[in-house]
DNA sequence: AAATACTGACTGAATAGTTAGTTACAGTGC
DNA sequence: GCACTGTAACTAACTATTCAGTCAGTATTT
């Protein structure tokens, strides 16, 4: 249940150790009722160590943030071989799918709670505005691209990217915060809406 | 900066006393640091009488919560007289504008918290599932009456609907946790997919 | 021997919650 | 009018617990 993650599965240092309890107990209690003992319980070793490691909560959950943050940025799927349209699949199955790394139920539980965070702590907000920008840029690039290769209508990529943006994190949201399921629904008309505001026509080909 | 929520202005119980005291230091702490001694640092009265109203703080929060759902439901954008595509105006306004009270920044970031804390505590996805439901069920509603009225597409109206919630998460929650401001460009996108997907073309008249 | 990794026992502050008691007041009998 | 009663609103002081963080000291490595 905790550790289908697979970067959490063997640490190698301390510290991933430690961030390996603090992400169980992140799924085991949420953001709001993590504590040092609890993040120890989780931990190999003793609770001092932490402070070893750390200057104390905040650092090291700060810590935390920056590695989950890294781990998404790093999950994010990249331009591989094939062309804007078919990538831009890959990218509506990180939004939508559960069972991936980035789509991992325990994962992005945690993210969204962190994020939530963002909401009254500056250093959140800073952590999370370098990840949005990160992924709007690559959604923008992909735009663009597209466009290049005549597979996409010449839309305006940072308004564009925007839209999937904020459809990343409201996906996300949704899906761990609400038991009315209405990801499938909104996948489907998100895919219309690319059809129709996105894909070039190719009524002479097919 | 506190009270700009006209309905925290002037509590006429002690119940709505104890709620404008929980919403003063949820916006000054954030949910992740409230305590019941915060709440009641804002309260007039003593803190003991928190505990004669509820029986401890968790009712008390899910109260809270309760209240600030219900406060959204009744500014949401309801049928009014004109046709379904000048209401779907409303709609975006409440979607992205700030300065209403649903778009208020403060109590969208209480909002943005609570929904969070849906993540691990099913009592509050069971609220929030509701709400979910409310909103979609009213969007849906309305692009039905836009297809009646010859006014929309022939589209479906349940899909369409979830999309509209999903961005209704996202926006609310990248508004108040990301410096990356990408709501103007998505409102852009988001106008563009309406055009082109949602209303109906009328060429033959503009 | 020197540095680093690590531990268990501790501390003071903050926490949620309790308790014993005090007001405020509406009703009732006289 | 006036004393009495019951109830709900309210309070100050307290308790037990949990919290983040410290520290003195031990093991391990180099």
């Amino acid at each position: 249940m905790n550790d289908s993650v697979s970067f959490f599965e063997e640490p190698e240092d301390t510290r991933e150790e430690i961030l390996k309890a603090t992400y169980e107990a992140f799924c085991e209690h949420g953001y709001s009722d993590i504590t040092i003992q609890k993040i120890s319980d989780k931990f190999p070793k003793s609770k001092s160590l932490l402070y070893h490691h750390y200057d104390g909560k905040d650092e090291l959950l700060l810590d935390f943030l920056e590695f989950m943050l890294s781990q998404a940025e790093e999950q994010f799927p990249l331009r591989t071989g094939e062309g804007a349209d078919e990538h831009i699949e890959l990218v509506l199955d990180t939004m939508f799918l559960s069972g991936g790394i980035l789509t991992d139920e325990d994962f992005s539980r945690a993210m969204v709670e962190l994020r939530a965070e963002a909401a009254h702590d500056e250093r959140y907000r800073e952590y999370f505005t370098r990840t949005d920008r990160f992924t709007s840029r690559h959604v923008e690039y992909l735009i663009r691209s597209g466009i290049e290769q005549g597979v996409f209508q010449e839309v305006d990529p940072e308004e564009t990217a925007a839209m999937f943006q904020v459809m990343f994190v409201g996906t996300a949201t949704q899906k761990v915060t609400s038991n009315e399921s209405v990801l499938e629904a909104c996948r489907s008309e998100f895919e219309r809406y690319i059809r129709n505001c996105l894909l070039r026509d190719d009524t002479d080909a097919d």
